[in-house]
DNA sequence: TATGAATGAGCATTCATTCAT
DNA sequence: AATGAATGAATGCTCATTCAT
């Protein structure tokens, strides 16, 4: 390993701590000594791998920003009729929310634009690009006459977005369920309605 | 109006602004000092009123947590039928969320524990006691024979609760539809599914 | 009472409590709000009387500043003999410091001349004169032949005065014993020594 | 020097001088930032010694606390007899308060319980040590035929304790008498008293 | 590369004081 | 004569950041 991909592989070690800490206890709440302590370092040390807290904030985001939207444009292209995709898009993202659920508790839970408003934007484009592949593929799924044609394609995917995104709240790794099966649960109740 | 009567009047108002800051930016970034120039007085002048930034976020707190949790236990002992009642239900907090928008960004976005933890208990406790409520709302639907028996109740609730949870992010007074609007096309996905 | 009176009896009661209060806790750690809820008052109130918490201080002081000194002169030319004046001395100095604890208490802890350069100047003043007195006294009782022709008078001073001073630290009103019998004892420690 | 101790005799260079000024100007009256002055530094960087002002005024108290009562065990198992004792007690005390007056001046000049109650706690506890040390004292050397049998113990010990501690409030080191030479005399005084 | 040390801006809070009523 | 209300200066403390070593 050269120097630089030592020098790499800390800094990455050091996002993956702090993303860690940002998503359990909040980037107002952590300190740049926690990162730091985390890592067995002292906090000035932190400052030859990373500019500021602000941009360490930037570089976890930037890094994995786009994981689900990448995930669901997979998806999009699968040759698969339109509920499976739904059902797949589900499934998708609360496997990513399970593997980065750091992550995207951030993105959900930090008033990012207060912080730093161009990483508020990037997040909020690419989250905008999210749900307009949610949206593609409800009205995908409408066109192909397998939805509702009576659905408001944007609100239907707000309602399962929404739904989806609040496991983030409640979802044990360690728990009865795994994500993919919160997920097919998920996919029935939006698909086919809970009434008897 | 008397004095103690203004005083009062001074405090409600100190806390609605609070509210609307700490929901708007978020109880750390928000500071006292904001508070009180969003009243034109001095920070200083705030403490006549309040003990401190924590007290006063308490005081938000427990002014009106048990909102949603009242609204619900109303609901449940109406004369309707199971359908009807989580059709209201899903009314009933997308109703109280527009209205109380700021107090549930506190009680979901913030981190409680970190701040306050006899808060946060508080908050907990509560926020349980509504997802009980649901969670019998939709057994007494199945066992009604309303709602397929093979659901996971608990599952359920998440599903819905989350929906509902959902619409803090993004739902806008301003905007096409109305809370009771969103509220029909979600109980519509839940109840009946997307599904053509 | 003529209005005037009425003013100046109130003013009397304020700084009458102020007394007791500053000598209680201190004078920084009591504050406007504590001598004014002591007399049923709010803070502002204060200031119809007084012109400022230095000033309420400076009254205190400026009331009663000389009764030591007062005490002392009238003693010495009293027709006793030296080594009884001594004792005198001794048992006035008790009983002025029980009847006024407050207020020797804030002239010997306080750091009057960080608080009030003038007044410590007044008051360090009055200090020396009453030491003055007293080398006056034991300078006369020497002689007289009544006290040991080698004493130092100043450092005599220094002792019975300091003797004296501290019992303002532990001299408790209810307890077994008056000033005037403390004052008896400590007379003949003084006088007479403890050797058998 | 290792860094530990570098960082250690930095604390204790931070400690002395925050006993000097406190015991100059009173703990209220010195700012954490008039301590930082005088060592030429930030009120900020204290922080990185001390955890706060009152941990500082602990951190003094405690380092230094039982300095008189050892001085006072270590005369009392001398082999001297009773009256010696008393002298050597009464020139150890002197010679405390000249070498640590600022500290001792905190002990006795502070309201420690209105700042730190536990603290306070501890310096009553050894102070009353201080003084059953030497009530032993004087017993032993009453027992001993070498005091007159009528005294009180308490109150000769009041005597003598208070006129040491008065020393506080005006020995000046650079005066003509050193502590040794005021020991002497007060033990003249208590001993033999003053009487011709 | 990492650390110990220091910084300084920022913030919650206190409290003597003012003043219109 | 007194009050409720407000002020603003002061102060302890935190923490991201810098830098010499």
């Amino acid at each position: 390993m050269t120097v630089t991909e030592k020098r790499l592989a800390k800094r990455r070690r050091i996002t993956e701590e702090a993303a860690r800490l940002f998503g359990e206890r909040g980037y107002q709440a952590t300190r740049m000594a926690d990162v730091a302590a985390a890592l067995g370092m002292q906090a000035g040390s932190l400052y030859y791998y990373v500019d500021s807290k602000e941009a360490l904030l930037a570089a976890i985001v930037e890094e994995r920003v786009s994981v689900a939207v990448d995930m669901l444009t997979e998806i999009l292209v699968e040759d698969l009729d339109p509920v499976a995709k739904i059902r797949r898009g589900i499934e998708g993202h609360l496997v990513v929310f399970d593997e980065h659920a750091d992550l995207y508790r951030i993105f959900l839970s930090e008033r990012l634009d207060a912080i730093a408003p161009e990483l508020a934007e990037t997040v909020d484009r690419l989250g905008r690009r999210y749900e307009d592949l949610w949206v593609d593929l409800v009205n995908e799924a409408i066109a192909a006459g397998a939805l509702r044609p009576d659905l408001d394609p944007w609100l239907t995917m707000k309602a399962i977005v929404g739904m989806c995104n609040s496991t983030l709240c409640w979802f044990d790794p360690a728990g009865r369920l795994t994500p993919e099966e919160v997920a097919d649960r998920f996919a029935d109740v939006v698909l086919a309605g809970i009434r008897a």
